[in-house]
RNA sequence: GGAGAGAUGGCGGAGCGGUUGAACGCGUCGGUCUUGAAAACCGAAGGCCCUUCACGGGGCUCGUGGGUUCGAAUCCCACUCUCUCCUCCA
């Protein structure tokens, strides 16, 4: 959510920034209109209130109370009418500019380059050399089935498309990923949390999934004895959401968390993108990384978080590069996002495996999470950054399309050996 | 699922319907003392909103939302959450 004061005092800016989104602008003169009235309306109820005080502490001082307060009740009724007239549209109009201002995303960074398509993004760094085969290499779908460690056909059979089910060295790979991002988190400052999976419609709309995403989760319809619940698109939700409504201690700042969950998404609209293999799936395994931080220092941890992750690709030898996103691509909550995207040598492509974003304080403000900086300070939002470190199946498909080897086996990064317990999944599927 | 108890400031914990924005303790912060620290002593601290250039002024806030009353942390209703016991289970 923008920052209301924000928005009054700098209307241009707000303006600006957000034309760059391609949204209207609309929303500005409309939300600072709604605020005078709601300003004028609370002022208005707010000095008639004070003034029904007075004459209810002057009723407390007298020596005969029954007496004053017979003499004052006809004026005090009149202020009540004064105070409900006043303040009747207070909530309505508060309701509007709330509504008005969630369905509007956040300030885009000055450093994002312009652009409405992904083809604007602008490299920043790459890694590694994509391999050479001296045989056609495979998608990672085809040399799954074909060691018996990846099966979609049976995943359709129990739960429709885009399910998959993982099989042998294929699930202890997974397993052993998840493990390996994990440490790596730890070493890395990142407390490890297991938060539910399922969460409450407030929680969905303080970290900022439910405008944009909607569409996008799976959810059980509250019903008269049950709240909604949603079944969480990214671990980012549970892992912001911790510290809703809080206020931290400057000296617990960063706070690092991370989170090995599935993620489940409706993926509507992607009809007839990725329908085959592990890169777009109702259900899919990631470790997420999430800081709580210090305003002035957010963009500089958006670059050791994105270093983070990447050097996850870098320890299992996959060449891969960093994109910063322009305007168009950058989703609700963010300022700036860094892409991190690996290369399938089946897809003769970089795809996307990680998406690493400072939300500045717009989830902050949605959620409530603020920080002191000393005893004596008034509390300031948090500056929230989100990204995969990493997702578990786009990086195992990258593992099988870059270790593929002429006889159908696979060779796995020597790093991986003790997290999987094995070294390279053989053409039988058996594993050494 | 059944029965009961409770929700007060960073924490613990008081609180006859009328100077209770809230005693007391702990913790925090600032002093005094000390070479320094501890202890002791003195003092200061909630949050949100409106208004003001500022000093300041005003409103709301004792789980949430309603109600009673001139006046509610205190009374009534609903909801939410927590705890205990039973039941059930991983």
């Amino acid at each position: 959510m923008l920052n209301l004061e924000l928005l009054r005092r700098e209307p241009d800016h707000v303006r600006i920034a957000s034309r760059r989104r391609g949204i209207g602008v609309e929303f500005v003169d409309r939300v600072l209109e709604l605020d005078r009235e709601r300003r004028a309306a609370l002022t208005a109820a707010e000095s008639a209130k004070a003034e029904k005080n007075a004459l209810t502490a002057e009723i407390s001082r007298a020596p005969d109370k029954k007496a004053a307060a017979a003499e004052l009740r006809p004026k005090i009724a009149a202020l009540d009418e004064r105070i409900a007239a006043a303040g009747a549209g207070v909530p309505a109009l508060e309701e509007q500019i709330a509504a008005a201002l969630s369905e509007v995303p956040n300030l885009l960074d000055r450093v994002v380059p312009d652009g409405d398509t992904e083809a604007l993004n602008v490299l920043q760094r790459t890694w590694g050399e994509p391999p050479a085969f001296p045989f056609a290499p495979r998608a990672h779908w085809e040399i799954g089935e074909a060691l018996g460690i990846l099966d979609f056909e049976r995943a359709a059979k129990l739960s429709g498309t885009r399910f998959s089910i993982l099989r042998g060295a294929g699930a202890r790979l997974s397993r052993g990923l998840a493990h390996f991002f994990l440490d790596r988190a730890a070493r890395n400052g990142y407390v490890e949390i297991n938060p539910p999976l399922l969460v409450s419609r407030s929680t969905m709309w303080a970290t900022g999934q439910l405008t944009k995403f909607s569409d996008q989760m799976y959810a059980f319809e509250g019903d008269g004895e049950n709240e909604a619940l949603y079944l969480i698109p990214t671990a980012e939700v549970p892992l912001t959401a911790l510290h809703r409504d809080e206020i931290l201690a400057a000296d617990s700042l960063p706070v690092r968390y991370t989170a090995h969950t599935p993620c489940f998404r409706k993926e509507a609209g992607a009809a007839g993108r990725d329908t085959r293999g592990l890169i777009r799936q109702h259900q899919f395994e990631k470790v997420e990384l999430v800081w709580l931080t210090e305003p002035e220092r957010s963009f500089d941890d958006l670059e050791t978080l994105t270093r983070n992750a990447a050097g996850l690709l870098e320890e299992l030898g996959l060449a891969h590069r960093v994109m910063l996103l322009c305007a168009g691509d950058t989703g609700f909550n963010a300022a700036k996002t860094y892409d991190i995207e690996v290369w399938l040598p089946g897809s003769d492509a970089y795809r996307e495996v990680s998406s690493c974003s400072n939300c500045t304080d717009f989830q902050a403000r949605r959620s409530g999470i603020r920080f002191r900086r000393d005893a004596k300070a008034k509390p300031e939002f948090v500056h929230t950054l989100n990204g995969s470190g990493l997702p578990i199946g786009r990086v195992l498909a990258a593992l099988l399309e870059n270790g593929q080897r002429a006889d159908g086996g696979v060779d796995l990064s020597p790093v991986l050996h003790a997290f999987a317990g094995f070294g390279s999944i053989e053409p039988d599927g058996s594993v050494r």
